[in-house]
DNA sequence: CCCTGATTCGC
DNA sequence: GCGAATCAGG
């Protein structure tokens, strides 16, 4: 692959929206991180704020560090997205693992597509089985057995970015609350 | 461990 | 100019 025009046009677009290297990358097809990187720094656009750094204004020689932080760092964001959902650009990201009580949802018999469920007991297989303690920010943390007796475990395999649990336990965990409307029609 | 961007340097 | 490898961080 090569920088078109085209291609280059939206790494700068992404770029500017604080989209992160790798998700450009991904976009684009064809490149990896680093490319992106090399490419962000040969075009001379390293810093985001595009809008900020008037070129000459580096008077912040000293940083004394304010005692207090009024500045609430106001973030614009834009998220100008259509092509799909990504509701995090940037920051807020490494949180502590929930660990708490309020975690998944057992699906009780609900009306989950049988495909999905077919891909759990699937992957229930392969699952890493790991315990509360293993669980870490990016392990699929789907409880599976019951609590009470031996028999019970975390999923534990990779989670899909931003989601607790693993792309199969996402399937049943986030349904569309819409299995099926009027059969009659 | 996962991810981020920054830099280097052979091509 | 390009980008993999590497570096430096979170």
């Amino acid at each position: 692959m090569s920088w078109t025009d085209e291609r280059v046009e939206l790494l700068k677009k992404m770029w500017g929206e604080g989209q992160s290297a790798s998700q450009i990358a991904k976009e684009l097809g064809g490149v990896t991180r680093n490319a992106v990187i090399g490419k962000v720094h040969r075009l001379g656009l390293s810093n985001r704020g595009g809008a900020e750094e008037p070129a000459a204004a580096p008077k912040a020689e000293a940083k004394p560090k304010p005692a207090a932080k009024p500045e609430a760092a106001a973030r614009p964001e834009p998220q100008t997205e259509s092509a799909e959902p990504k509701p995090q650009p940037v920051a807020a990201r490494n949180k502590i693992i929930p660990a708490g009580q309020p975690l998944p949802p057992q699906p009780s018999a609900n009306e989950i597509s049988p495909e999905a469920l077919a891909k759990v007991n699937e992957i229930e297989k392969k699952a890493k089985k790991l315990t509360l303690m293993e669980l870490t920010e990016r392990t699929c943390k789907w409880p599976v057995g019951d609590p009470a007796t031996e028999h019970f475990w975390f999923c534990g395999l990779p989670v899909q970015q931003g989601k607790p649990y693993c792309e199969a336990h996402v399937g049943v965990a986030f349904q569309p609350m819409s299995s099926r409307r009027d059969r009659r029609r």
